[in-house]
DNA sequence: GCAAGGTC
């Protein structure tokens, strides 16, 4: 027997967790242990219909609006092998195994406020039946030190059910599978509405993302210029003068009539400029990375979130870059120490001048003390070359260069920059700021592009300006970027980081996807329009959703509120939402129309029809890519073995087959059933 | 065919 088992979230933490403890097994603090490492969850749901009794299970396989909602207290919750996995069975074999011969289980996966550390762990625990001790090791970062330490005080939980950081992420779980609901009504009732689509999904991270984006789109649309004219002052060098009014005096300055402005600038004569304060100010370096800033930072280079985050994986996996699914803005003391001894090389690879990088301290604005893995930033192994990259992926490369470049600028000086506030002898209300740069420092080596600070080329300030009639605007709302969406759910809150990224890969590609990115914007497709007009005023498609979810979450995890309650919320949400849905489908006429409809409008399928086994029967003309002649029909309806000459995909197969009464997906048919398929048959006559 | 949360 030995003392513990521990369970690690994914192969590098558990290599980690073995450096800090001496190996994959051994001793530790007077214990012996053995890590095994999970692959996140390894467990995951069942299908609903497998979770309740017989008498519920057509209801709960139906997506149809009489069927919906569902009534959650007859769920069981059984979990099953995630099917998305192929080691998960292997994996949880190992665990069964080493468990038989282990006292106890530390849980130590990622310690995460959300729980979900605690949720992977429990998972494994309850699906190996183990019944013995378990143990919690909580670490700060993955650093030699932090995960000493944690093995060294390690935290009894003698009751699953009275695991705070279980019990929440466990109602997480629960509440983000009974919305989906939510996708079966709107499936069913687009459907219903005549518009032949595969799949309509609605989530409180897609929901909310699909319905920004439409509405963005549509200010967008309806924006209007409104144009209006105020006088201004302006310097050879370019530098601006103006003044600041609140909304009641605005309409004294700014006309929307030009002529008024035109006799507004007939007021005033050119002036002598007044330098009021000269400051010398620096700026720090910008925040480093996280996964879903550097994908939107690649974005406009025409990188697509699926393309970096696959090959991302893969430069991980080499080791040339750090753990990917991080929100991190900032690194550890431990992390940044660890990097430092390489930079220069990593400096020359991406070519930064190596006399930039003078500020080896840590800085307090990109370090801190709970960073689990740290911003985006290079890995501890340095490759040969750029070029060397490019068996990753065509974005390997660009990748590799930003990371550095926003890792390398930390290391460098401050900017430094001359801030002049100034106005005009003549006219005191007039000002103007302006900042000089006296040295780029870090901005040599990266800025992110959303600067103020730095505006160039004004590097000078004449004697004196002349007054010009500015025509300005309303702005117009921006395009939906990958940058602007981001921002948006990190400020609400909506979905963890890695989710974000990765959704927003899953929903902009396949041939249900709902976006596409159009030189660096968001459009939506057919499929993404329908989705947000039917969300429409529902509190799926609303931030406040995930709002709520998070505070019951910080309750069920204090006891203040039972999963029982956070589940019922769920009920509650989709209870409000589906009539909601339905009447929205009923408008989709007016609000998506048919005209530009085209893919979504049902294409109808073409069936043979008439008595088959003493029964009027229906089947589709087209069977896969084979289409059966009125001849063919006759002789299927007639009951007779037809042999065809397949078209697939590599070549023509014969088979044989009849007409039969089968069944698909718990949905019952009459079509062509194939009674032989005959192998190296014709190959492409 | 469905969620969001982990992970490869």
């Amino acid at each position: 027997m030995i003392d513990y088992l521990i369970i690690a979230e994914k192969p590098s933490a558990g290599k980690k967790i073995a450096s800090a403890l001496g190996g994959m097994a051994g001793n530790f603090d007077g214990h012996s242990y053995k890590i095994l490492c999970s692959q996140g969850h390894i467990i995951e749901f069942k299908e609903p219909h497998e979770m309740v009794p017989v008498n519920q299970i057509e209801k709960f396989k139906s997506w149809s609006l009489e069927n919906l909602p569902w009534d959650s207290s007859q769920m069981n919750w059984g979990r099953r092998l995630n099917k998305a996995n192929k080691n998960a069975g292997s994996i949880i074999k190992q665990f069964k195994t080493a468990a038989k011969e282990a006292n106890a289980i530390v849980i130590a996966t990622d310690n995460d406020p959300s729980g979900e550390g605690e949720l992977i762990g429990w998972e494994i625990i309850n699906a190996i039946g183990f019944e013995r001790r378990v143990l919690r090791a909580f670490f700060e970062d993955e650093s030699i030190k932090s995960l000493q330490k944690a093995f060294k005080s390690l935290v009894e939980i003698p009751d699953q059910t009275k695991d705070g950081h279980y019990l929440k992420a466990d109602a997480r779980s629960k509440w983000d599978f009974l919305s989906m609901q939510l996708t079966r009504a709107s499936t069913s009732a687009v459907r219903n509405a005549g518009y032949n689509v595969k799949v309509i999904r609605q989530g409180r991270l897609k929901s909310v993302i699909v319905r920004h984006i439409f509405e963005q789109l549509e200010a967008i649309k309806h924006y209007k210029r409104l144009p209006y004219y105020e006088v201004k002052f302006k310097d050879q060098f370019g530098n601006t003068f103006s003044r600041k009014a609140n909304n009641d005096q605005i309409g004294q300055i700014r006309f929307s009539d030009k002529l008024q402005g035109t006799n507004d600038l007939q007021n005033y004569q050119p002036s002598d400029i007044k330098i009021m304060e000269q400051q010398k100010k620096t700026q720090s370096p910008v925040k480093l990375l996280d996964l879903a800033s550097l994908a939107s930072n690649l974005a406009p280079a025409g990188f697509s979130a699926d393309e970096v985050l696959s090959t991302y994986q893969k430069m991980y996996e080499a080791e040339y870059v750090s753990y990917p699914r991080t929100e991190d803005k900032k690194v550890t003391l431990e992390q940044f120490n660890d990097l430092l001894p390489i930079i220069d090389q990593i400096a020359m690879l991406v070519n930064v001048e190596g006399s930039l990088l003078t500020h080896r301290a840590p800085r307090k604005t990109h370090i801190t003390k709970d960073a689990a893995h740290g911003a985006n930033r290079p890995g501890l192994k340095v490759p040969s070359s750029l070029n060397s990259l490019d068996q990753f992926g065509k974005s390997a490369q660009s990748i590799y260069v930003m990371l550095a470049k926003n890792y390398l600028a930390i290391l460098a000086e401050d900017y430094e920059y001359q801030s002049v506030k100034a106005s005009l002898a003549t006219y005191p209300s007039f000002l103007a700021t302006i900042n000089i740069p006296i040295k780029r420092n870090y901005k040599a080596i990266f800025t992110d592009g959303n600067d103020d600070t730095e505006t160039l080329p004004t590097a000078k300030i004449a004697k004196s300006a002349e007054p010009f009639l500015f025509e300005g605007a309303n702005s117009k709302p921006t395009k939906p970027t990958m940058k602007w969406l981001i921002k948006f759910l990190e400020k609400n809150n909506v979905g963890q980081g890695s989710t974000r990224t990765s959704t927003l890969a899953e929903i902009t590609k396949g041939e249900n996807a709902m976006l596409v990115e159009k030189r660096g914007a968001y459009d939506l497709t057919e499929i993404g329009k329908l989705t947000a007009l039917i969300n429409k005023e529902t509190w799926i498609g609303a931030v406040d959703v995930t709002k709520t979810l998070n505070t019951s979450m910080e309750n069920v995890g204090q006891f203040k509120m039972s999963s029982k309650q956070l589940i019922g919320s769920a009920d509650t949400v989709i209870n409000h939402d589906l009539p909601i849905i339905i009447k929205n489908a009923r408008a989709l006429g007016t609000t998506f129309g048919t005209a530009k409809a085209s893919l979504a409008m049902p294409k109808a399928k073409e069936k043979y029809s008439g008595q088959f086994n003493q029964q009027k029967i229906e089947f589709a003309k087209q069977w896969g890519r084979y289409t059966f002649s009125e001849d063919e029909a006759k002789r299927l309806l007639a009951g007779q073995e037809l042999v065809i000459k397949y078209p697939g995909k590599k070549g023509t197969r014969m088979m044989s087959g009849k007409l039969a009464k089968q069944r698909y997906k718990g949905r019952k048919f009459y079509g062509f059933l194939v009674t032989e398929t005959k192998n190296g048959g014709l190959k492409n006559d």
